[in-house]
DNA sequence: AGCACGAGTGGGAGCGCTCCCACTACGATG
DNA sequence: CATCGTAGTGGGAGCGCTCCCACTCGTGCT
């Protein structure tokens, strides 16, 4: 077992090797290369020059320890439910958030948390303040770590909030208004026994996308029978136990919300089971107008929230509270629509 | 607009606080956190109480600029294509990376390449070697990063291979046996005419599919027609166009094999556009045995290959790398396998 | 009793940067 | 012509840590 030769990997230089190349002190190539104004044109070419002569690149660890800035925020998903590749909109909200953060400086630092030594884990590093702001996704009511953040007074962004009164900075998708258009478009088309499947109700999207399905029903004048609403978890599985519970209880159930594509997914494989046609016997929606709603046989009709929009905008309201942190929070929804296809 | 009162939020207590607390110098605090055997049992104890009772969390910047090391790997997927939640193969690797770096103590950054200017910004970070190592994947035959990496001694580790030469550490699936699985499979159920969709050939993995395709055509003694070959690039789209085109050319074909299984539920969606049926008039297989497969009507018979397993070994392999940064680069294949559902 | 040795320990030096203050040079002003 | 800005500059101090060397003890041996 030989050790490996210790090489040094041609020691990158250093903001003082290129002040002594261009002539200049240590305090000027720094303006430079931050972009002060307070710069000579004529030392401000010397020090360029001699920058790319040297392939200087500064060395971050160093302006971290005396500015205290990482350059780097991180985006948490709590993952307990599945794995990313069956949760598409954890994937746009990626998508949104890389493609925003890449007209800014800063590096996105992804945490999966699983379990409670995970999150154990990711409370040191915020702790540690290893990251300028934090964007947190998929929040549960009694999820600790908005707790956290506010105590450690990291800049922080929710996806979706805790609550109508929730103190963080948030985006969120119009829940209730996407499930009442929905449900109406149900009844418009005259379905009589519209049934749900909801998702966790301990976070306040599910929630709210419930409301939306009561006030369109009682709007419509229709009776509120529980026996139509059954609750889910946003997954696949969740929609077709859900589906069956339902057929067992409403037999003579028409049409079906549920609270996100997976479920809605589930709830038709659930139906194709029992020889229900979709959409003659029952229709069905789902929520999030998701890559899966245009996979699944039918086409899901889907209420559309802009998934994608949604982490750009987090990180942009993340930015601005990292930029000044006092407390200036800002709050923002996001209109939902529906999307009509052979489903419903 | 006023400017918000410079608080300072409670600074964060330092090894040197830790050390008076504890009544012993700063290198026995330094030994304690850092896991060294050379502290007496009462010197560690003194220290950790120490530790509990100021909160202390080591200062990442300060080490790192000692240590020039950074605690922290990239994962960079050139996202030229498409978005991440159309495509699961990307999601499962990274579940399967941040899975498997939640045993070690170091954080994921997750870079999207989506154009020049985000790849230059990439170059820019890695030249100022802001990751202790890079996992990569999707590389095409021209990716000019694997050579920035190898210049930059920087540890990586390919998610697929450049060549059969690759230098680098890499992970990669049997794609041309999996293929040939596939093809041998419709040859057996009596499938004469078999086509297939391939994928971008400047990726080894897409050109070493086809020639698993023609292997298995050769060894049951059909003959090569180039006219039942096509060209796609892994999206939807292309498999849609794809099955188009081979249908115009060979309306008689009665299989075709998908690089992909996006590529698949294209040509299924290609296939239904004409009546064709699915198996009846034609069979269809994808590749990747991906979350899409289980959707589309009817569900794809896919070669399955171990996604999330394969970004787990990924990790693996740079973590050793890494360690030892001596020149042992390993090349690992993992098996695939075909999973039979009703499209084929 | 004297010595060597290893286990533990303290703390100086220094990593590469930004911050900030003292300083220079030069044009504008009275 | 003395005086005062003002734009620009150089470099000391210090961020919090690890590395490493010099040092102090016991302990076991001669």
């Amino acid at each position: 077992m030989n050790r490996a030769a210790q090489q040094q990997p041609a020691a990158r230089p250093t903001l003082e090797a290129v002040a002594a190349r261009a002539g200049v002190g240590r305090g000027t190539v720094s303006r430079v290369v931050n972009g002060s104004p307070k710069v000579s044109a004529k030392a401000r070419a010397a020090v360029e020059q001699a920058i790319e002569e040297l392939g200087y690149v500064p060395n971050q660890a160093a302006r971290s320890l005396v500015t205290s800035r990482t350059d780097a925020i991180a985006l948490v998903i709590p993952e307990n439910v599945a794995k990313l590749s069956s949760e598409p909109y954890f994937s746009d909200i990626i998508t949104g958030v890389s493609a925003e953060l890449a007209h800014s400086d800063l590096q996105l630092l992804l945490v999966l948390v699983r379990d409670e030594r995970e999150r154990e884990r990711l409370t040191r590093y915020l702790t540690a303040r290893r990251v300028d702001g934090v964007l947190l996704v998929s929040v549960h009511q009694d999820d600790p770590l908005p707790e956290l953040l506010e105590r450690l007074e990291l800049p922080a962004v929710l996806g979706g909030r805790r609550s109508a009164q929730e103190p963080l900075s948030y985006v969120h998708a119009d829940n209730a208004g996407g499930a009442r258009v929905a449900v109406r478009h149900l009844l418009a088309r005259g379905r009589t026994a519209v049934a749900t499947i909801t998702g966790p109700l301990d976070m306040e999207g599910a929630a709210a996308r419930l409301a939306g399905y009561r006030q369109a029903l009682a709007e419509a004048g229709m009776p509120a029978d529980e026996g139509l609403v059954v609750h889910g978890d946003f997954t696949e599985r969740g929609g077709r136990e859900g589906m069956r519970e339902l057929l067992a209880r409403r037999p003579g159930l028409d049409a079906v919300f549920c609270a996100s594509d997976l479920t809605a997914a589930g709830a038709l494989q659930a139906l194709r089971e029992v020889g229900r046609r979709v959409p003659q016997d029952v229709a069905v929606i789902g929520f999030d107008d998701s890559v899966v709603a245009r996979h699944t046989e039918p086409p899901l009709t889907s209420v559309r929230q802009p998934t994608e929009e949604m982490g750009r905008l987090m990180v942009q309201l993340l930015l601005e509270e990292i930029a000044r942190p006092g407390r200036f929070r800002r709050q923002t929804v996001l209109p939902t629509e529906l999307v009509v296809r052979e489903s419903a």
